[in-house]
DNA sequence: ACGACTTTGTGCGTTCGTTCACAAGTGCCT
DNA sequence: AGGCACTTGTGAACGAACGCACAAAGTCGT
């Protein structure tokens, strides 16, 4: 595919996913003084197939080097800029609850681009306080902050019932992603990305996976005589 | 396929992850009283393609009716039975800093059969503390608390350096699903289960689509001329 | 300068997931 | 009883993603 064609259309969603976990991957590795690291010594710290990476990485253009391998920072500087992390993006937090307050001093978040810049609640009691360096304001103020400091990404940390009519509001500023931590279906007009962070979907998961486990553990034991086929049952 | 081989097999990764939003978007018709429901009203409210959603449920069995559609309460039952939910899990979680604090305190955990037992930090000023009804333990007691009430999911919530000590801890106390909030890659023997959740990865996923429409507006605005390269991004 | 060795970038077959489209089943109304 | 309107469950086509395997391209030692 040619560098226009790319350029246009994008990178595949998958690959944009694992972008983050590279990035991560190849800080600790420069933290650690490597200059140089091979796919498949990246891909191992990633926890990713070593083609899988070579092929997410040509995505962005061809920036290794045959028989040698990638240069760390030159890497880290060309996922960072792909990523859109060498700009400056504003962030917005509604819902300053036991969530929100983590998210507020979240150190994740200055590290990379991102920048807290409001925080807003509904509740009299949380407004007015300071958590994490930054005044809780009321949620009446949305409109007028969001439209002196534009706000790039809205995060809605919110119990499920105010979230859509929050992330409306937010829409309504012209805020363009929203990140949702509410346990709830958020609808949103085209041209807006909604992305969802749900533990409780996470551990029903795992529920599942570990339901299946143990099942499968009864069924070894009980099953010494007729169909052996136990080792099949295995991803 | 079979209902032999169904169970045997299991179901598709894709289908157990919308299940749990399948089961919350019941609930919330449930509680508002609707009796039965169509696949196409359901796929609606979660968000989802209707053939998808009734593809999704038929690896269940099959509990609709022609003509007429779903009973919500017992595809509650079905979907919750599925998952693992009529069992209780007893969850611990390790590292009660902000987010540990938020998620001790989450209600999303009791709702459904999940139910957090025990919390450690290693942080003195910490421990001894009493955080959503529950003490706070020192790290060091991990392995006797695990042994003396089996826990069957950690979550482990403290800073990235430490995450993977924990988590060698917590396999080694019998724990074979680990939820994930630390920013690095956990590695675990064959048979124990890993999932992360990541703020960061969330944003930067965000970040990457953000600068993209920001991308596709300057260039839809200075196309007029026979197309510059567009913003000479790649190279 | 040259050959042996290393590692990238990618073409290709396979697997997994999504979507369409429709036959088969169900309830309702006449 | 029979026809009609509606909805499920699924076969089949399509598309995205994965991983193997290898040619191309580079380094390093001699």
């Amino acid at each position: 595919m040619s560098d226009e064609q790319e350029t246009r259309r994008g990178i595949p969603d998958a690959t944009v996913a694992r972008l983050p976990v590279y990035l991560r991957t190849l800080s600790v590795l420069a933290d650690a003084g490597v200059a140089t690291v091979s796919s498949e010594e990246l891909a191992c710290a990633a926890g990713v197939n070593s083609a899988k990476l070579r092929k997410d990485l040509s995505h962005l253009g061809s920036y290794g080097v045959r028989g040698v391998g990638y240069d760390v920072e030159y890497l880290i500087y060309q996922v960072g800029r792909e990523l859109g992390l060498t700009q400056d993006w504003p962030v917005a937090i509604v819902g300053i609850g036991n969530l929100g307050h983590a998210l507020a001093g979240y150190a994740g978040f200055a590290t990379r681009g991102f920048r807290v810049v409001a925080l807003f609640d509904v509740d009299p009691s949380v407004v007015g306080r300071v958590v994490g360096g930054l005044l809780v304001r009321p949620l009446g103020e949305l409109e007028q902050v969001v439209r002196s400091e534009p706000i790039a990404i809205g995060v809605v940390a919110t119990p499920a019932g105010p979230a859509q009519g929050v992330c409306d509001r937010l829409v309504a500023c012209g805020v363009r992603s929203v990140l949702n931590f509410a346990p709830c279906v958020l609808t949103v007009p085209d041209g807006v990305d909604v992305r969802k962070v749900d533990l409780s979907t996470e551990l029903q998961i795992l529920a599942y996976h570990e339901q299946r486990k143990a099942l499968r553990r009864i069924v070894q034991q009980g099953d010494d005589a007729p169909r052996a086929r136990v080792g099949g049952v295995a991803q």
